[in-house]
DNA sequence: CTGTTAGCGCGTTCAC
DNA sequence: GTGAACGCGCTAACAG
C-alpha cells in the first residue's frame, strides 16, 4: 500500500498535523522540523491522496476551463497556458467543451459545478458573453476568470486590445498605399467581433478614409464565410484592393477565392486576417494577420485566477500584447491591376 | 449546505447504503426501492460528493488522456471524444500534454499516475511507442488503451489500417495516370509512418510501378518539412508528376512550394495527404486526403477503456474506418508540362 | 433484498 | 510550535 500522511509523521517522528501543516506550507513551523518531514517525505515516496485532501479540505484542486471555440488551435494554446499554470500550483485542469448556443446552457454550467465542484473557472469567448452564466457564477460565488470578454472593465482576466490592433491592421494597409479596403466582420456572438470591426473604422478615420458600407460583410469566423464574402466582394464593379478578415480562417477563404477567380495575391489583391493561427503560416501566400499570444493568455487567465483561489487576492483584467505580423499576402495595390 | 447521501436516505426512509446501491447501479435493490430513491434524489436535487466517493471506493473516477502531438486538431478532436464518453459514464478526464522525447519520460508518467491516480488512460502518438512507458503501466497494473499503436496487435484500442489507405491513395494516383509518385515520410518516431510508407510501396507494387529512393523523402510531419521536401523534389531533372505526403501539413507545404515555383495543382503536380484536418480543407487547391475519424477514434478508445474500468472485460483493439476524400489538388498529369 | 458498523486519508478545532 | 480527537461524505464488509 502507498504511504500515508501518518506514515509520514511516524517515520519523522511527528504527528500527522505537523506533516500536513508542511504539506500545505503553512505557518508557524520551525523550520528544522519542516526539513525532517522532506526527508520522511521522500524517504517514504509520499504523496498526498488528492480525495482525501478534497474531502477534508472541501476543496476539489480542480480548475475548469469552459470553450466552445470552433478553433482547434485556439482552445489547445489557452489549455497548455492554463495546464502549466494549474501544475504550478498542484492543480489539476479539467476541459469542459459546452454548446453555448444552447437554450439550457446556464443549467448545464450549473449542474458541471455542482458534480466537479471545481474551485475556480476560466471562461473564454463567446462563453464570456453570456449574461446568464456569468450572474450565476457570481451568485455561486465561484471564483473565475475571462479571456477576452467583451467589455474587459467588468471582468478579471485577460484581453487584448482588439481594437487598436485591427486600427494597426488599417494603417499597415494604408501605408502600402490602399484606399478601398474592405472588412469581414467575425461571428455576431463574439465580442471579439465588435471590437475589431471598430478598430477598422478607426483605422479608416485616421487615415482620412470614409467608412462604406459596401465593404463591410457579416462573416461568421469559419472558411466558408471567408469564402462567401469574397466572392460578393470580387465580383462587384469596383473591387477592393484589400480585404480585412476578422481572423485568419476567414482570410484563408478569401485567398482561395482570390486566387480561384485568378487573381494575384498580393499584386491584385491583399489579404490579411487576425489571430496568427497555423493556418496563416500555412497557405500560399502566408497570411499577414495579428499575432494575439493564446498560451500566454491561458497561463494569465489561470495565474489571475490562483490570485483568488489561493492568496484571496483581488484578481486584475490584464492586457497581453499583440504584434503585428507582415507576411506575404500583403503588398502594395498594382497600378495596372482592374 | 449540499444535501448528503445521509439526507436522501432520510427522506427517502431508507438507509445510506441502500441509496448508495442505487447510485452505482448496484445489483439487489429492488424496483421499487430505486424509484423511491431516484424520487428523493430529485427532490433534494443530490448530487454525491466526488471527492467521498473516491476516497471510500479507492477510485478517481477520472481518465487521463496523455498526448504530445504538434496538431491541435488532432488532439481536440481526440479529446473531445474521451470526454463524450467520461461524460457517459460521470467520469473526469484530465488532458495530460507530455514531452514524449524527454529523457525522464517514464518517471513524469510514473509521478503524474501517483499523484493524480486516474483509473485508467488512453494514450496517443507517439506516447504509445514508448516501451518504458507501455511497461510502467503494465507493471502498475492500470488500465489503458491506445490509438493508433504501432503493432496494433499487442494493444487495446483503436487502429486505423493506415496501410491500406496509403495504398488506395496511391492507386487513384495510379488511376488518374501518374506513373511517377514520389512519398514523403512522416514524423520517424510515429508509426503510422511506417505503416504510410509501407502502404505507398504496396500501392506502387499493385500497380507495377518501381519503387525509387529518389522519389522518396523523410519529413518530419511539419509544414516546413513538406516545404523542404517539396524544394528538393521539384527542382530536380525529372521531377514527379505527384507528390503524396504523409500528411496533411506536410501536403500544405508541398502545395505552397509548387504555387511560389510558378506551378499548376494539379495540371503540374498531383499534391496529396493523409489525416483530413482542417488545413486540407482550407489551402487553394483543397487537398485530397484520407479522412482519419479521430473523433470516433477517440469515443472508441474510452469506450474500450471503459471495458477494462467498469465492466472489467478485456478490451478489443477496433480498427475504424478511413475514407478516401478526393478533392482538388489532384487530377490527371498534364500531357503538355515538363 | 436491506441495514449496521467501520474506516478510506486528510484537515480542522482546540488544547497544550 | 506541536499534538489529539473528530469529522468530511461515501463505500466495503458483513450481518440479518
Amino acid at each position: 500500500m502507498r504511504p500515508r500522511l501518518e506514515d509520514v509523521a511516524a517515520h519523522a517522528g511527528l504527528s500527522a498535523k505537523t506533516v500536513s501543516r508542511v504539506l500545505n506550507n503553512e505557518p508557524n513551523v520551525r523550520e528544522s522540523t519542516r526539513r525532517r518531514v522532506a526527508v520522511s517525505i521522500e524517504a517514504l515516496d509520499y504523496l498526498p491522496n488528492p480525495s482525501a485532501r478534497s474531502l477534508a479540505a472541501n476543496r476539489s484542486f480542480i480548475v475548469a476551463l469552459l470553450y466552445d471555440n470552433p478553433s482547434p488551435s485556439y482552445v489547445m494554446e489557452v489549455q497548455t497556458g492554463v495546464l502549466q499554470v494549474c501544475d504550478s500550483y498542484s492543480y489539476g485542469m479539467m476541459a469542459q467543451p459546452i454548446d453555448s448556443s444552447s437554450a439550457d446552457l446556464v443549467s448545464r454550467v450549473a449542474k458541471l459545478i455542482s458534480s466537479r465542484r471545481p474551485d475556480g473557472l476560466v471562461l473564454t469567448p463567446p462563453i464570456t458573453e453570456h449574461p446568464g452564466v456569468i450572474a450565476e457564477l457570481r451568485t455561486r460565488d465561484i471564483p473565475f476568470t475571462c479571456i477576452s470578454p467583451r467589455e474587459p472593465d467588468t471582468f478579471s482576466g485577460v484581453a487584448l486590445d482588439e481594437t487598436a490592433a485591427s486600427c494597426d491592421m488599417v494603417e499597415h494597409l494604408v501605408s502600402l498605399g490602399h484606399t478601398s479596403i474592405a472588412h469581414i466582420i467575425g461571428h455576431p456572438r463574439h465580442g471579439g467581433s465588435e471590437l475589431r470591426l471598430k478598430g477598422y473604422a478607426e483605422g479608416l478615420a485616421r487615415s482620412g478614409l470614409l467608412y462604406r458600407e459596401s465593404l463591410v460583410l457579416q462573416g461568421q469566423f469559419s472558411y466558408q464565410s471567408g469564402v462567401e464574402c469574397a466572392h460578393r466582394f470580387l465580383i462587384a464593379e469596383n473591387r477592393p484592393t484589400a480585404i480585412f478578415a476578422a481572423n485568419d480562417d476567414m482570410a484563408a477563404g478569401v485567398i482561395s477565392t482570390a486566387l480561384e477567380m485568378g487573381l494575384r495575391i498580393p499584386d491584385d489583391l491583399s489579404v490579411c486576417g487576425f489571430d496568427d493561427t497555423p493556418i496563416s503560416r500555412q497557405v500560399w501566400p502566408s497570411i499577414t494577420t495579428i499575432h494575439q499570444p493564446c498560451l500566454d493568455m491561458g497561463r494569465i487567465a489561470a495565474t489571475e485566477l490562483f490570485k483568488i483561489i489561493h492568496h484571496n487576492v483581488k484578481a486584475n483584467m490584464v492586457l497581453a500584447n499583440y504584434s503585428l505580423c507582415v507576411r506575404a499576402s500583403t503588398g502594395k495595390p498594382s497600378t495596372s491591376g482592374r
